[in-house]
DNA sequence: GCTCTTTTTGAATCGTTAC
DNA sequence: AGTAACGATTCAAAAAGAG
């Protein structure tokens, strides 16, 4: 088999595609494949525009059966590629992560992290029917339970203000200039994950030199970042299309840019907390009867944070404010609670939750 | 089958203890399952008998095989015993939870949600190896893709300090007080869950009165935080130290009571007015002129609670949509009349509706 | 050029009841 | 059973527009 030629993206379907390429060969897989989302019928905003939701032919399976055939063969044909010290990186949802993580360790894939990519600014849940579903999963593996890989934990520890870096990751989604656009100005592609993603990977587990296989390679956000970092790439992508915009973007990256001006490091969490998550720690108990320093008025505080008073329900601030006829109320200074005898404001129990935090989240 | 019996632990093996309950009787379960997959030790068959180390490759196919036969064979029962409008809660890491997925999936659960546990203070990784694995996962499921199932949204919304409550759940370790400890002062139980985390699981899946099923009862985290919210509990535990231990623990518990402070039903559950009662109470008069609150559209209103416009005649809600183009309209929201010379929402008046009704009611 | 406001948009398994 | 009507529902960030 000839060597691998790298830095240029394959046209075709990815199995065949690499299957075609010299075993042992790459040092990272960072792969994206359809997540098999199945969706319905159209879902609106509450304002009555449309969610442009992902309903291409790539990501539709027969069933789930299919959809497994379909994992179990592309990550073997990436497993024969990988190098024994090579590690594999594949993100996906909760409709499809758990088909290919079991499918990973049924291929004696070892897995060494799951890592949740925290949306900093999600599609909010339009209908109230569940939980914002504001995380995608990675899941990084080694080849096997003994195998040696690259993990560069100092450069992950100083990208993370010095402590070390946890297996969340806040980041914000791929918008605004970052996302490529249609000369029409509509996105190009309907997932283009964003270059602080790829950043984080590719810096985590590969050395300057590697060469990183993206067999989904889309946009080429991989390899833009790859060559960024001063690392080789190969992308298999079976659209022409996105294989056009993939090269031509990556052509205006310039090699081994200083990383500085790549770096995209996520948001700090921020400190704030609600009302609710004091009854989750137990520092207050539903039933708990709230009142002002005065003592004029008074409000008991219900399971879910909210408070209730002889005729109004509400956030503490918004009883607050209703109860004093004031168009607004700082429910933490406002509010007190009775401590051996003494009124407590409620904003002593905040600070004592944000020292807490303040300990180890970043 | 006798009727369920509830508010008590179970001693023995969960899936003859769920196979003995009565079929479709629980309305939520949370599972805390055993990780255990290669942390070394011992190697079981389902029948309890040891296996010998023979070849790497057999013993590791053993292993996983066993635990995947061991999820398959609880999460069976489990399915079983749980009403079809329940929800089942499924919590673990990196090490068993794709595993678990997948089977829920196969056994036809329908997966609502994947919830992300961020600990505020997890275990630094001492050895720089890999990212410090700072969370755990959650999979809440319903018993079919059409099932219909409890969430609290508004509950969870205002916990959240007034938006919607995300996938991703910052809360400390178990730790302090809060952890159980033998008479030595050790911890009793190596993996005690934290009370926030099935405050809100509790809060969130289930109401008042409900039936919470724990067949991995362990310190009985599930059945204290269910009792002080009003709910019944069922713990299945084989380990009788533990038994003994959730049964103490939860008797000190206060029970919740007071539906005023469990309940928050939101607007969803609020009764149903016509519009036309609106006319019946002489709260509006035949031929008032509605408008939008930009004041692009108008209508008039006819004796019978249908609207009509230029070219469109319907109901509040249809007319409104007409005119919009929108595919769905709330007229009750969108809608104005004049009063005194300022607009009105029409929901002003249902308002008035429902607190008459209300008043009745007492 | 600058500030403030409005609009747009993102891998989404997104409803319930009465007839 | 299927169909139609009711009417509930959004957060953060950035672009675009307005003044």
């Amino acid at each position: 088999m000839s060597p691998l030629e790298t830095d240029r993206v394959i046209l075709g379907d990815c199995v065949e595609a690499m299957n075609a390429l010299p075993a042992n060969s790459v040092d990272v897989i960072f792969a994206d494949p359809p997540y098999n989302l199945c969706l319905g019928g159209e879902l609106h905003r509450p304002d009555n525009s449309r969610v442009d939701g992902v309903d291409d032919a790539w990501d539709r399976f027969d069933d789930r059966a299919a959809y497994d055939r379909f994992t179990h063969a592309w990550l073997t044909a990436a497993r024969r590629v990988l190098k024994d010290t090579g590690t594999i990186w594949v993100i996906g949802s909760y409709h499809n992560i758990y088909r290919v993580g079991s499918a990973l360790q049924d291929l004696d894939f070892w897995l060494l992290n799951d890592i949740v990519w925290r949306k900093s600014n999600p599609m909010p849940n339009f209908r109230g029917t569940r939980f914002t579903n504001a995380h995608e999963t990675l899941l990084w593996c080694s080849k096997a339970k003994d195998a040696r890989y690259t993990f560069n934990y100092d450069a992950m520890k100083a990208l993370n203000d010095g402590t070390q870096m946890r297996s969340d990751w806040t980041l914000p989604l791929c918008t605004g200039q970052e996302r490529l656009k249609t000369e029409g100005g509509d996105k190009l592609h309907p997932t283009q994950k964003p270059a602080g993603l790829l950043y984080r990977v590719i810096l985590a587990s590969s050395q300057p030199g590697d060469v990183i296989l993206d067999p989904f390679f889309g946009t080429g956000t991989t390899g833009a970042v790859a060559k960024a970092l001063g690392r080789h790439w190969l992308g298999i992508e079976q659209d022409q299309d996105y294989a056009k915009a993939a090269t031509a973007r990556i052509a205006r990256i310039e090699a081994g840019t200083d990383p500085a001006l790549l770096h995209n490091p996520g948001r700090k969490a921020e400190p704030r907390i609600p009302f609710g998550s004091l009854l989750e720690r137990g520092l207050l108990k539903p039933g708990t009867v709230l009142f002002d320093a005065q003592r004029r008025h008074t409000a008991r505080v219900r399971a879910d944070g909210s408070l209730i008073a002889a005729d109004v329900k509400g956030s503490i601030h918004q009883v607050g404010a209703t109860l004093q006829g004031a168009p607004s109320c700082n429910g933490w200074t406002f509010w007190h609670f009775e401590l051996k005898g003494a009124p407590v404001p409620l904003d002593v129990l905040r600070q004592k939750v944000r020292a807490e935090l303040a300990e180890r989240m970043n």
